[in-house]
DNA sequence: CCTCTGTCTAGACTGAGTCGCAATAATTAT
DNA sequence: ATAATTATTGCGACTCAGTCTAGACAGAGG
């Protein structure tokens, strides 16, 4: 609702034009707490009559990756999702269960990866490190229901 | 050519039929050095004559998978690749030069992990890291071009 | 306001991957 | 060897994500 959504700024900051698809997306994006695929996007812009077209839903999820605003998730069995997220370097923790996600730092996967590089001899430039399991919350769930 | 591929070699092991098809792609995958897409297997099929169906392709791949003797990785474009594997817990760097792929083990990375599951509270089981650089023979051929 | 141009819509299109089912062939039993 | 069993294949139609094009539209700045 305020002016501060991390998105419209940074569309903003990037010398974007921010119309009203993009702010429709924008809002669309902060309402999830954990990941979102192009789908579940694309049917909560029909069910609330935005009328968005799907190559506008595609051309702004591109846009938004190139801003680091949202980074795209390979999801263990192959689907893609998305996570909005800060732009320094990270990674997610994704719930297997309920999508919740957090982000972490590289906290000990630096050193990993320069190792990695001594022992191959590969001169690494990025990497990708994605990670699933139960969050709390579902812990919690899951050890009620046995 | 000789009956030791290990592809071949699990197959049978896990009770499954070794058939005219199954034996034409694992000899495929045995020539690739490094990683290959199921577009570029149904290429070489059709070129050699092979006379295989998409979804039997598919199929295999799939199987292989499940195996473990091959694992798909999502590239940074967001393109899907195989690469012909060990069955044990590792990674993979990738060229993003020429494709050729190196495994490495979890060294160092285990502990991240731990360390992430600590902070966040989440209960990891499972996780996947890709590396992408270049591996020594691009290296040095990037220097040339200087 | 008016213009310039970035962005949007609609809908056709592509290409990867899937599905159901009849035909085929690797195994197993006889 | 032959027949019975059933996993696997091929076909072709199908789905669905994502792309593309071209004309209409609407921000931002003057
Ligand atoms: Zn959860
Ligand atoms: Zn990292
Ligand atoms: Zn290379
Ligand atoms: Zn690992």
């Amino acid at each position: 609702m305020t002016q501060t959504d991390p998105i419209i700024a940074v569309l903003d900051l990037g010398g974007y034009r921010l119309t009203a698809p993009r702010r429709a997306i924008a809002a669309l994006i902060a309402g999830y707490g954990g990941h979102f695929t192009a789908a579940e996007l694309e049917l909560a812009a029909r069910e609330r009559r935005l009328g968005l077209s799907r190559a506008t839903l595609y051309r702004a999820l591109d846009l938004l990756i190139e801003l680091g605003v949202i980074e795209r998730l390979d999801l263990p069995g192959g689907d893609h999702a998305y996570v909005p997220c800060a732009r320094a370097h990270h990674h997610h923790v994704v719930c297997s269960r309920c999508g919740r996600t957090a982000e972490v730092t590289d906290s000990g996967v630096a050193e990993a990866v320069a190792e990695i590089a001594h022992q191959t001899g590969y001169e690494i430039s990025t990497h990708r490190l994605e990670l699933f399991g139960l969050c709390r919350h579902c812990q919690v769930k899951t050890a009620l229901d046995a």
